[in-house]
DNA sequence: GAATTAATATGATTTCGATCATATTTTAAA
DNA sequence: TTTAAAATATGATCGAAATCATATTAATTC
């Protein structure tokens, strides 16, 4: 059920729970004592910036792991919150540094997740850097990070959706894409 | 020299390179060996897609590790491809590896130094999510990213230099920044 | 100490994404 | 089943940052 490494971690450790489009898992300042596996559905990670800017941080899928990095800060940093009907596995926090003192091994596998996490936001970053719209777009489709709706996905890579969806035509008629049909587009 | 925790590893685990423009210092699909720390120079970290279009994955500065996730699996994923003269220290993997395997405590601040890359990109991507350069810039002061010269800190922030000049500027006008010299601003 | 390069700075112009508006289609809700 | 809401578009306008240009000062290097 739950991915490497944490499927070590025993049931007893772990809590199902579900949630509804647009309810919190946590908000941003709780103590964390949680990481969470997405059954079904999908949860953002999400920020207000001082502007009153939603950011989002990470969108997790069904079968992705998310929040792990609130095991070494005493809380959330930042909101979770589910985009549609969600289910999910919680696993203790505590249950979980245990483990990883008790078995390096565990422990190694646990660091191989955040070293893939900060390749992931480098990669965000880098594709943030395009500064064209067109350029970002295509960027964010190769990388597979269109998976969701056009919006979310336009939240993702920090362009207005109108900006998106005018990006996405211009790619279509200079047959870098193929529309297969009403938000639907396939890379060529 | 090297960053914490790497900074732990013996100099006999490292080697130090160098690379012309243009050079690889390594190649997709090559066994990872090694991850890196930048004396001098510019890495590029990218890759082609299936359309033939080159993707910056990660660029890498003086004084940046990059490489990290080759910790964890046995080939590098992309290229890495110095963009001007550069000079290295490549710390082997199985010396790192080993260690963490011999000294939890050591494995314990790799795994904290992922964590804090992880919040660092978190914070970055939060201050490049605000649209105004005047705010942006105000921002990274205030996170204290302004250390090296304006011209660095215009490229972290996302801004090109005129732009963030002139917000600085704009800052000093109204009130917010003064200027103490060339190239020396001041929070209020 | 002269020459060269890099950083700081500002002016003029242009571009392109944000913003606001509106329509349509689809999905969810009442 | 009607209504409401959300996602997918696209049009018009505006503003702010990019771009290109040039000057000055500081730091290298030759």
């Amino acid at each position: 059920m739950l991915p490497e490494p944490f499927s070590l971690i025993p049931e007893a450790s772990c809590r199902q729970d579900h949630f509804l489009a647009g309810e919190h898992l946590f908000h941003m300042g709780d103590v964390s004592d949680a990481i969470f596996f997405v059954l079904s559905g999908e949860v953002h990670l999400q920020r207000y910036t001082q502007s009153g800017d939603l950011i989002v941080i990470h969108r997790a899928f069904a079968n992705g792991v998310f929040a792990e990095a609130s095991l070494f800060s005493d809380s959330y940093h930042c909101d979770g919150v589910a985009q549609m009907e969600t289910s999910i596995i919680a696993i203790f926090k505590r249950d979980i540094l245990s483990l990883m003192d008790a078995d390096p091994g565990f422990a190694l596998k646990v660091t191989a997740y955040f070293a893939k996490q900060v390749q992931d936001y480098r990669r965000l970053l880098e594709l943030r850097s395009i500064r064209s719209a067109k350029g970002r777009v295509l960027a964010g489709l190769q990388e597979g990070w269109h998976q969701g709706s056009i919006l979310s996905f336009a939240a993702q890579i920090g362009l207005t959706h109108e900006a998106t969806y005018r990006a996405l035509n211009q790619l279509v008629r200079t047959g870098r894409l193929k529309k297969k049909g009403r938000g639907d587009y396939e890379l060529l």
